[in-house]
DNA sequence: CTGTTAGCGCATTCAC
DNA sequence: GTGAATGCGCTAACAG
């Protein structure tokens, strides 16, 4: 098993200075863009350099400078439209500053996002955004201790101390479900892919600091706040797939005192959601109203246009980037929690709560 | 202006070495896993490097090994949820070859993306997939002399010499076309958000290379061999704006023969276009078919479904990874295209000719 | 303004 | 099996 061959040899510096005629770090100079020289040995170089096809080493430059220009990006999954957008955030605002973006997926897997981390750390990037789905932050930590400013986007991770980009998770939905109970639904379910228990998984205590949770507890809030008794809560944890939301909401609505207004709280709930009440051909909002969170391209395709919670997603991943930057330069200012404003964007899936309630067709009938 | 502080030192393999009471090298050894030391100094080692916080400095070690364990990854848009796919796919396949994927956005700017190859250039990245907005290849051509594999995602590149991963756009096209007229339709459109003159742009010749055109062209044979004459062809350039897709598509079947079918060369294009035929309340299949290219979890809930003509983006870009995994290690296999099978999925867009033409009502009406 | 010299942190000879 | 010495390509003193 032939070990990987190594890339051929570049043309350095001192290449090129010989080719000029001139002295080592006199072709440093010019090249590096540091320092000063005379117009005329300026030319000579760049001439001896461009013949001898020379291009900076960026790696050897970092070795000695210590600073890579490169920024570490860990998401769950850039597949994720959300993610695909905070990226591109993060991209723009880091491209502007000349830093380099470096994408991992952390599958909302702990280790992985950990050994990504550790990865980040020997590769000396200069800043580090972490969605986390980690809930200790013992690598990021380390990170800091490196000289390795942090920026925790979508999530907080509450005593870890750091810069973080979020939105107001629980506030937007308790809004959101507001809404409903305002127009007089008192049925109001939740579709929510967050597990149902997160002290089982591997999520240490604490965990409240998902959103999907946060989002949860704005719904409990809501309701609480109209007046509907704890007991009439209606809670579907799905898991992240939209057929077993599907599933869920197919049965969630098949009882005789289904509800007649779904939140979900997030995309692939909203997806499983809608699967399901196309299926059951509900009437929406006559039979059951809806607000999902998170936008969508099609949102506004469906029929009825789906109600949705917008974030600044793109703003957050911009700001994340922002803050790095900024800490990069030297800022050393308190760490603090930055929460950027959601916006409920009322369309057509949302009206008041019918006055009776049809019987949905089961699926497949 | 301070510039921007450097980075604290950090503990290094002489540190370590002094700890641990050995020399430099035996250290190095332990440290980096190779060579051979007892037993009883590994250990020593080991507990010096986790007592004193030591971790590896992967850019001196890039520095002597020419390898930067690095791909650098060039697409048009990773918010796209194509690219944001394909990146996908390109991670997956260079994580578990040890490889991280540093991601740059061209927006279809030929500069843009020449700036980027440099940059990975320079960044001595291992390997590099590039879905090209520019239609040259001298940036690239360079990237492949400084001993830098690439590979072409999405787009080929005419004379370029470079492994290519890509579907057959035209055929792809040409087959979906050819499910309307082989059900009587004879008035089919293409909106498309190509642009209307390639060399117009900043486009060199031979901008067949684009996926968009190919489609188009795939459109055309597809008519052509239905026997419908070429001054029957109904094409629609849109830009890449869903609003201006829209207000095409209104023109479009306004007109007294407007078209009986749609075909849509991207997601943008039929964005815009189920727009507005829901605007015009359109009845699909029933006043006119749609296929659209690329499919979408959307793609199944708008009513009617849309048929789409799917591309296994995720593998596209997987195969990208892995052909530049195959040339890091060595392989010097002639470079060549891949091309990936596409598939149409008939849903419930599509329909035979309708008898007659109903005029559709103008929007806003 | 220019050239000489000394490292950055690690892998790698080569003697011991 | 171990340690001292050399160099990767570049920047940064420091003299000249």
């Amino acid at each position: 098993m032939p070990n990987p061959p190594p890339p051929p040899r570049r043309v350095t510096i001192p290449d090129v200075a010989r080719h000029a005629g001139v002295g080592q770090a006199t072709a440093a100079r010019v090249l590096g863009g540091y320092g000063s020289s005379s117009a005329a040995t300026r030319e000579r170089v760049l001439a001896a350099a461009a013949e001898l096809g020379y291009s900076t080493n960026a790696v050897a430059r970092s070795m000695i400078s210590g600073r890579t220009h490169t920024l570490g990006v860990v998401v769950a999954d850039v597949e994720n439209a959300y993610f695909a957008r905070a990226v591109r955030g993060v991209t723009d605002v880091a491209a502007k500053a000349g830093l380099h973006v470096v994408l991992a997926n952390s599958d909302e897997k702990g280790e992985t996002e950990k050994s990504a981390v550790q990865m980040f750390i020997e590769r000396r990037v200069d800043g580090l955004v972490v969605a986390p789905a980690a809930t200790d932050h013992e690598h990021l930590d380390k990170a800091v201790a490196a000289g390795i400013p942090v920026v925790l986007l979508d999530r907080a991770l509450s005593g870890a101390g750091l810069d973080t980009v979020v939105v107001d998770n629980r506030g937007a939905a308790k809004a959101a479900v507001t809404r409903f109970t305002e127009a007089g639904h008192t049925r109001i379910a939740v579709v929510t892919s967050a597990s149902p228990d997160e002290n089982a998984t591997q999520l240490a205590p604490g965990a409240d600091i998902w959103t999907t949770t946060e989002r949860l507890t704005g719904y409990r809030q809501a309701l609480r706040a109209a007046g509907i008794p704890r007991g009439a809560e209606l809670i579907r944890h799905t898991g992240y797939d939209r057929t077993w939301a599907r599933s869920a909401v197919l049965e969630l609505m098949s009882s005789p005192d289904r509800p007649t207004a779904l939140f979900t709280t997030d995309n692939v709930a909203t997806l499983g959601t809608l699967d399901a009440l196309l299926d059951l051909d509900a009437h929406i909002p006559g039979d059951v109203s809806v607000i999902g969170f998170d936008d969508a391209e099609w949102a506004t395709l469906v029929r009825p246009r789906l109600s949705v919670v917008s974030q600044p997603v793109q703003e957050l991943g911009g700001l994340a980037a922002d803050i790095l930057v900024r800490r990069i330069n030297g800022s050393t200012a308190r760490p603090r929690r930055h929460t950027l404003p959601t916006a409920y964007v009322p369309r057509e899936s949302t009206g008041p709560a019918p006055a009776r309630v049809r019987p949905l067709r089961a699926p497949g009938e």
